[in-house]
RNA sequence: GGGCCGGUAGCUCAACGGUUAGAGCCGACCGCUCAUAACGGUCUGGUUGGGGGUUCGAUUCCCUCCCGGCCUACCA
């Protein structure tokens, strides 16, 4: 039999620093999302996430709170297991880079590069702020007493060298130029696209790789005094997933990854420094990198200090799950920064979910409960504004495939939604509710188009709103091995006199609380 | 300073250089009653940031200015 294609994809692994934050669980939704539509699609998916454990700030952060970086790095991962469990958006694979596994496949692609004299040692030295932990450049300085220098904050500065291996990062411009035109595609959407290209062609420095100011990290081979650097470490989780260095592992076929989804901060490190570190190991290339926006709570970067802050378990709780993935998706389009507030989330939530789907099944559906005695009706001749509807839920695999395919999620659910739309039309036209005594048969048609309608949009709807969707398809008596995007079509449609378990709501439309309740909005409280 | 995006209805966004610039939400009114006070219809609402230019014709192409965001190497 022939083998599925396969299709590998990943999220960015988050600093085991800290707890998810609303950035954090967009990213993982919106990557569950193409996950799962690819799955359903026909594909063999590798959905792959993990935790970035090492680096000084774990040590810092854990030494202030009184445990090891390892108790730290326990916690954090802890949580972000849960936030996939919360968002209905577990990955197959979970990579962090305090696995052994992990330091094998570091250690085996630093070998990699250096067998082909990417890597040299020598003096990594600048002017360094020992309050603000950061290097400067001369051009950034300002004076300070004595013909002291200081950093732009006004802290002193002072030269220091220290001994760290460096990748030849600047022997790869010209290929990574050469690769971005031959694909065109390969950094999506294409404002990214063109600063890294704008980045490359101004030319590239080699990169400092290592580090011996800590000990928290992955060791160099050979060189005990040194441990990685975070890029060499974290990037190569992607590869740690799919087996690496073990060619021969069952998950290496899904190597080289299709997309790596990203925020728009760490593009960089993704486009220029991955790809030049794998064509320096012999590896293959991802096939893209796919960035996204931020979320703003009304338009204000999220901080504590502002007191905006918005955790994502909270929304998943207080407005649900499915309401909060499909508010994300559908309204930020993707790969472009969006807002959230609470007035944006009930408008879409009841709009979209509750009144036009969750009513619509609601109407029809339990039309046929009483009337049809539970039994999906048998259609009659359908007449063109019945194969009209139908068309359009048919052809839907092929139109959301088309907005997938740039990975335009928003797209993909507009194109649903629009039939969700039409079919409320068709329903109100049609007036099966005033058939019942003049043309019963005619109601069994109106009813059966409608349900079949469903059934098509449930089946469509499902990458994004999986619980909801999946409730809808048991509600039409869809067959749980009849969901994939295959069924999608006339081939499939819904048997006449098929046995219906009878209505029940799918979208509770959002109520605000009463006045002067305590509890009220979670996102975007402020007035 | 250099570069990249963007500026269209109150809000979120559409419009291969081509009829009177569209859609959804919000709002107002009407209708319907099968349904989750849901659904349908109608309407209100735009000098497409400003100014030039190219063209028979510009939201779209060019120039310039204004405004907003982002990138401009070692931050995990």
């Amino acid at each position: 039999m022939a083998a599925r294609p396969t299709f590998c994809i990943s999220t960015a692994i988050p600093y085991a620093n800290g707890r998810p934050h609303i950035g954090h669980a967009y990213e993982r939704i919106a990557t569950d999302a193409i996950a799962r539509f690819q799955r359903l699609d026909g594909r063999d998916v590798f959905f792959v996430t993990g935790m970035d454990e090492h680096g000084l700030k774990m040590q810092q952060t854990a030494a202030r709170e009184g445990v090891t970086p390892q108790e730290l790095a326990d916690r954090t991962a802890a949580q972000f297991l849960e936030m996939g469990d919360a968002l209905n958006a577990r990955a197959d694979h979970v990579v962090r880079t305090t696995e052994p596994r992990h330091y094998a496949a570091s250690q085996a692609i630093w070998t990699k590069m250096q067998e082909r004299g990417d890597i040299y040692l020598a003096k990594y030295s600048g002017w360094y702020s020992v309050r603000e932990e950061a290097y400067f450049d001369e051009s950034e300085l300002t004076p300070g007493h004595d013909g002291a220098k200081n950093s732009p904050n006004g802290t002193p500065v002072e030269w220091v060298e220290e001994e760290s291996y460096f990748f030849r990062l600047s022997a790869y411009g010209d290929r990574l130029l050469a690769h971005y035109d031959a694909n065109a595609d390969f950094i999506v959407p294409d404002k990214y696209r063109n600063e890294i290209v704008a980045f490359v062609k101004r030319g590239l420095q080699d990169l400092s790789i290592s580090r011996t100011n800590f000990n928290w990290g992955v060791p160099v081979p050979g060189d005990d005094k040194h441990v990685m650097y975070v890029w060499v470490d974290a990037l190569t989780n992607y590869l740690t997933a799919c087996g690496y260095p073990d060619e021969n592992a069952p998950d290496w076929r899904f190597w080289p990854a299709d997309a790596h989804v990203i925020g728009k901060d760490i593009t960089r490190f993704h486009s220029i420094y991955w790809p030049a570190f794998l064509m320096s190991a012999g590896l293959e290339l991802p096939k893209q990198i796919v960035v996204h926006g931020f979320l703003f709570n009304r338009g204000e970067k999220m901080s504590k200090s502002v007191g905006n802050v918005i955790d994502p378990f909270t929304l998943a709780s207080h407005y649900g799950v499915d309401q909060m993935r499909y508010f994300f998706l559908r309204e930020v389009p993707f790969g472009q920064d969006g807002n959230y507030s609470h007035e944006a989330i009930v408008n879409r939530v009841n709009a979209d979910l509750a009144n036009d789907l969750g009513n619509l099944a609601q109407r029809s559906l339990s039309m046929i409960a009483k009337n049809c005695e539970g039994r999906a009706p048998i259609p009659g001749a359908l007449t063109e504004a019945d194969q009209a509807i139908l068309d359009q839920a048919w052809a839907l695999a092929d139109r959301s495939r088309a907005a997938m395919k740039d990975y335009a999620l928003h797209h993909a659910l507009g194109e649903i939604w629009k039939v969700v739309a039409d079919a409320n039309r068709y329903f109100a036209s049609e007036e099966p509710w005033a058939k019942g005594k003049t043309d019963p048969e005619r109601r069994g048609t109106i009813l059966w188009t409608t349900a079949e309608v469903l059934r098509n949009v449930a089946i469509m709807a499902q990458p994004f709103i999986p619980t909801a969707a999946g409730k809808l398809l048991d509600l039409v008596g869809s067959a749980s091995d009849a969901r994939e995007f295959a069924h999608v079509g006339a081939a499939h449609k819904i048997a006449g006199g098929l046995t219906l378990p009878g209505p029940a709501p799918i979208f509770p439309r959002y109520v605000e609380a009463e006045e002067g309740a305590a509890s009220g909005s979670p996102a975007g409280a402020k007035s």
